[in-house]
DNA sequence: AGTGAAAAAGCATGCCC
DNA sequence: GGGCATGCTTTTTCACT
């Protein structure tokens, strides 16, 4: 599927804010309510609007601390045994799998420290994890907002 | 601010889908729309809910590859100063300053490897790193869904 | 804090160019 | 593909418990 520029324009505006009228919307980009609105149903259609979601701030529920674990494991080890394990983990923000070393990288976020140790034993744990290395997170940065518009 | 069970709900069902209508919320959570907007607003208003955004398939729109670079410096070098410059890429995903080794972690979405090897080549031209590391990313999970209700 | 109902705003649809 | 006019849904506000 073709995007002109006026489809990045109107994703980078509900990336920015997913909440804003189609009228607005249609204000920045000069264009009527109407053509907006099968402009974004168009992109849910063929998938490349995923979904909406609301950006909370984990550390005022608590969760404070943002670490990566990076895991080693022996080659005879399931890969897709691996995610399915700390995905279940209701701290894990992500997983990848990654192409040399390490084998896979998860993102957690956790309470504590003591919480964090936990989990880390939990995932040592239950697989043929031959090492562990985590990287606590002092400070992140992340884009919410605004996306290049073509590659 | 103290959140109840039912505020973490609503966070939940807003997570799932943030374009639920509030009726809809308010029939799952057994209250009114009246009360159910108070609670959101109030979300809001405390910062809890920090803004809504659209889920997007960056493969759909030729960001193809997910990488994460580590990134080494001297002791003398600025973090803040690492930070300014690797945000202001917008390739970068997020940046995580990171306690320990390595001195911070950069998430990047890129087309191809030869944009990768670039912007790889352009944070290292741009400051005094000692030392890069990147781990090229096969597959992804992520949860962009549900959140543990409490801490 | 929660409720219910009325007013205002926004959305969805059909038909036109 | 874009625009306009219409009825319908959702949000917002307000008076009250």
């Amino acid at each position: 599927m073709e995007l002109d520029g006026t489809d990045h324009e109107i994703l980078a505006l509900l990336r920015e804010d997913a909440r804003r009228t189609l009228s607005d919307i249609a204000s920045r980009v000069s264009l009527s309510v109407a053509a907006v609105k099968r402009r974004i149903d168009r992109l849910q259609e063929t998938g490349v609007i995923l979904g909406y979601t609301v950006q909370v701030d984990h550390a005022k529920l608590g969760w404070g601390i943002e670490a990566f674990t990076e895991l080693r494991f022996s080659g005879t080890t399931n890969v897709a045994e691996i995610v399915q394990t700390t995905t279940a983990m209701p701290e894990t923000q992500a997983v990848f799998t990654i192409a040399g070393d390490p084998d896979a990288l998860v993102w957690l976020r956790v309470r504590d420290l003591a919480h964090l140790q936990d989990r880390i034993d939990e995932i040592r744990r239950s697989h043929r994890v031959t090492g562990t290395k985590t990287l606590i997170v002092l400070d992140a940065w992340s884009r919410e907002r605004q996306w290049p518009s073509a590659p």
